[in-house]
DNA sequence: TAGTAATAGTTAACATATTAACTAAATTGA
DNA sequence: TCAATTTAGTTAATATGTTAACTATTACTA
């Protein structure tokens, strides 16, 4: 799959940013949102970094093992734990942005405006188009739908 | 990252097929190499699949394990183990290509042949450059090189 | 309002990714 | 020819992905 040599080629450069401050590069996801929004819930997050709950969980006690984050349970509902930045958690925003940033910026010299522009919108579509294709797989029939869909 | 949404929506079609034969994404991608060209050397699948080699060595174990295919150590070369595939690991063949085939042909409609063919370019430009470019971060400067070719 | 269903988060079990270190076998070069 | 290096594969340690099951709360409904 094309997504994966892609992603095989690009990431590299990230992760070698990340290890120096030792984080992953989901870590990180889940940093760059916080950074926009702090007090997330945690489902909420998972939503927002594409990270699925049960993986979520594990980065989140590694980040805050790691004191930059931590868990406040809401008064409201106190089901939902919100995933808060420390003042280490923030403070790693002004050292590790700006990394990132030029690192993207490397990327994009990569292909012009119009290819990258194209390639969003393709994408975009390809993901949308398909994750509405798939729903129809999470109904009663399962399996069975998805392979007459096939044929 | 896009990349990431687009993997994320158009997964999901492939798994369901398949989960049905008791196989994993990856254990697919081995054995797609296996159907092309039989008795590869472990290091050759790795590359051929873009799974690393350590990773590779479970997966291949499973598929032993699963009797879809079995270790040959190399007669020439004692130090090569060539990954064979067992009678059911070449009759799986018939029964799964088909099926991804057909997912893939779901994914054709969503686009246009000319978006198909211009995202496939880029991102086959992208993984090119970026991979040439990330070349030189494995140098004896290592992160030091990395981030100079940042600023 | 008791009983049931839905929701948020977690745990469990297994498969994979990543980096470093390690073994065995081959290759190289003084 | 033998010591140093290289190569193929593996192991180890840690982090993440995936699915199912489970707990604690909250919301819904007869």
């Amino acid at each position: 799959m094309m997504l994966y040599r892609t992603l095989d080629a690009v990431l590299p450069a990230f992760r070698a940013i990340f290890t120096q401050f030792d984080l992953t590069e989901q870590q990180w996801r889940v940093l760059r949102v916080l950074w926009e929004q702090d007090a997330t819930p945690l489902l909420a997050l998972a939503e927002a970094t594409l990270i699925q709950a049960p993986s979520l969980v594990g980065i989140v006690d590694r980040l805050q093992r790691n004191g930059l984050v931590e868990r406040r349970r809401s008064e409201l509902d106190r089901r939902v734990v919100r995933v808060c930045l420390t003042a280490s958690g923030k403070a790693l925003e002004a050292q590790v942005t700006p990394l990132v940033d030029a690192a993207y910026s490397d990327l994009e010299v990569l292909v012009t405006d119009g290819e990258w522009t194209a390639l969003l919108q393709t994408l975009a579509k390809i993901a949308d188009r398909a994750k509405s294709g798939s729903r129809h797989s999470d109904t009663e029939y399962g399996h069975a739908a998805h392979a007459l869909q096939l044929t």
